[in-house]
DNA sequence: CACCGAGCGG
């Protein structure tokens, strides 16, 4: 009854035998013509039959044809490409062009073919090098893109443009800096590609002022050039600068496309700016942007970590194919806000909607426990993960676990995951444990982890800080000074707190006790009057954090000027009564601050945002969405 | 018969 669903027109059908030879020259156009629109495998198929029956099968045009969609398409099919390559008696350069082409591809096999067909021979031309420097490339085979350096220049392409600047994508992806600057010079043709290569290959290896320097000289930019730069800024966290470029760019009247949006995200992303980042999302829906599921997923993550979860999760429902990216990122957007029921909530929504969950959707899941004290579900995924889905826990998996119960106080459990987990626990995992331990304030483990932490990482301030003040609260001056002692002989210093807010789309920064701000001045009297305020409600400060063995006075003092209070006092400063102050900061929110905030939140009548290093709070009514739990 | 297919930077 059901005839069967015919998708696309049937290829033509071979001639009659009784038809004449200029019918079948047309016959044997219309069939190579009509294979540049060939949409699916059955279809192709039909019409390798169809060359079969025309006596096209040693072809190059024909063949060649049914190769470039077999290799290249996304619905193609690379093993067929290369039983149609193998049956050709003498195959061309293009098809062996379109070969290197084919993904995935990888230096060696590269290699292979390519010295194939020099056996045979057939001749390379303009158009094999920019495919097989490409895989060359991305392998990072220098030894193999020296021997086809040499290979462009012999055969006479050394002035090609393509073949270029492929080269000079070689070198700095090989790290070979002062080739790539000898190799530009060098070049005859220097184009806008060639200067934008430059400044990403650069921007990669971290050299972004040399990379800017490039950028500021370059004769010709587009936006691809501008994106190269901005999104080096982006990926070397300096996001004030990408900012800055990207004012610029936008002065110049630079077409905003989506790569720029998705750096500019990021880069919103980064300092916590809500209304760049939202005047970038509403950019993309007004132009028309294609909202594929990598942008929507760069815009939701924007909105979790600006505080905006209600935003992201319309961004997110919004979507008609969710990626697992996306269900990701909310999921680790409900865990970053201390709301585990509704990121476990989603997690079944995801099961049973039959979305494959991978170890990052479990690693979410298990930090959404930890961040919301759900110690029995926590416990629970942890085990279900392998059960169900095969997800071998990895580091981070039991730094989490770690994290979840060290948190809640059960540290002997916490210790036996590290000592029982099958590798050697990271300075990530101990830090956990040791964080734990400053918390309960059991000093004996933490200092046994503390040092073992420092030896694995001791570059990273913070875990000297935490062992510091892990003394300190047991009244171990002396310790306390050996490690600050230690922290100086390494030349490690102490990561100054950091605070930024936005306001009319202009990001201001505070760094604790600084005073470089033009209002200064202003901003240092509200936060007397502020603490004035909060100490009439019951605030005393306290100065459990406070390393200083000095006087309790000098003592408050440096507390008040935390980079927080600076950044609150600046919101309340410059916002209307009623409008939430948002706040991103570089470090961990520190108990003073945070029994301040909470406080502050009541007496001014404010909800207060903060996203400290590791998670949000949102401080209401004197209460603080964390119920003190972080 | 001769034509042509196609390659680079975010």
């Amino acid at each position: 009854m059901a005839s069967p669903a015919v998708l696309r027109p049937l290829p033509p059908q071979p001639p009659p035998p009784s038809s004449s030879s200029t019918d079948l020259r047309a016959h044997r156009r219309a069939t190579i013509r009509g294979l540049d629109s060939c949409a699916s495998m059955t279809e192709l198929r039909q019409y390798h039959s169809q060359i079969v029956r025309l006596g096209l099968a040693a072809d190059n045009d024909a063949v060649g044809r049914l190769l470039k969609f077999c290799a290249l398409s996304p619905s193609g099919d690379l093993a067929y490409a290369l039983r149609l390559f193998s049956h050709l008696p003498r195959p061309d350069p293009f098809v062996f062009n379109t070969l290197f082409r084919a993904q995935p591809a990888s230096a060696p096999r590269s290699a292979l073919l390519y010295s194939d067909m020099l056996q045979r021979p057939v001749h390379p031309n303009e158009f094999t090098f920019p495919s097989l420097l490409q895989s060359i490339a991305a392998d990072r085979e220098l030894g193999l893109g020296r021997q086809v350096h040499a290979h462009v220049l012999k055969l006479g392409f050394g002035a090609d443009g393509y073949s270029g600047n492929n080269l000079l994508h070689m070198y700095l992806s090989c790290g070979l800096l002062a080739e790539a600057h000898s190799l530009l010079d060098a070049m005859p043709h220097r184009d806008v590609v060639s200067w934008t290569t430059m400044i990403s290959g650069l921007s990669q290896s971290g050299l972004l002022d040399d990379a800017r320097k490039l950028f500021d000289e370059m004769p010709e930019r587009n936006s691809v050039s501008w994106n190269a730069m901005i999104a080096g800024y982006v990926q070397g966290g300096r996001f004030k600068e990408a900012s800055k470029l990207f004012d610029q760019m936008q002065a110049e009247g630079v077409e905003l496309d989506r790569y720029v949006a998705a750096s500019m995200l990021s880069a919103c992303t980064g300092l916590g700016a809500l209304e760049q980042g939202q005047w970038i999302h509403r950019y993309i829906e007004r132009s028309g942007i294609e909202l594929d599921s990598k942008l929507a997923t760069t815009i939701i993550d924007m909105y979790c970590k600006c505080g905006c979860l209600e935003k992201a999760y319309e961004v997110f429902s919004g979507l008609s194919r969710k990626g697992l990216s996306s269900w990701n990122c909310m999921i680790g957007g409900f865990a970053m806000h201390g709301r585990g029921e509704e990121a476990i909530k989603l997690f079944k929504e995801m099961e049973k909607e039959g979305v494959m969950p991978d170890d990052i959707t479990l690693l979410n899941v298990l930090s959404a426990c930890a961040h919301a004290r759900l110690v029995h579900e926590g416990r629970h995924y942890f085990e279900y993960m392998v059960q169900a889905y095969h997800i071998e826990p990895r580091m981070e998996h039991f730094g989490c676990m770690v994290d979840l119960l060290g948190r809640a106080g059960l540290l002997e459990e916490a210790k036996k995951i590290i000592d029982e987990m099958p590798m050697e626990p990271d300075a990530g995992v101990l830090g956990a444990l040791l964080g734990a331990c400053k918390i309960h304030g059991n000093v004996e483990l933490g200092e046994q982890i503390g040092r073992r932490v420092i030896e694995l990482d001791p570059q990273n301030s913070g875990r000297y800080v935490l062992l510091a003040n892990l003394f300190a609260s047991a009244g171990r001056w002396e310790d306390v000074a050996n490690v600050r002692r230690l922290m100086n002989d390494r030349g490690v210093n102490k990561e100054p707190g950091c605070s930024v807010i936005e306001r009319n789309g202009v990001v201001s920064e505070f760094i604790a006790g600084g005073r470089s701000h033009p209002q200064a001045k202003e901003i240092y009297a509200k936060v007397d009057e502020m603490m004035e305020r909060i100490r009439a409600e019951g605030y005393v400060p306290d100065t459990g954090g406070v390393l200083h063995d000095t006087d309790e006075k000098n003592k408050d003092h440096s507390l008040y000027y935390h980079s927080e209070k600076l950044a609150i006092a600046f919101g309340l400063l410059h916002t209307k009564s009623g409008e939430t102050i948002r706040i991103s900061k570089n470090l961990r929110v520190c108990r003073d601050c945070h029994a301040a905030s909470k406080i502050m939140s009541r007496v001014f009548d404010r909800e207060i945002i903060v996203r400290d290093r590791n998670r949000f709070h949102h401080f209401k009514g004197g209460e603080c969405s964390c119920r003190d739990y972080w």
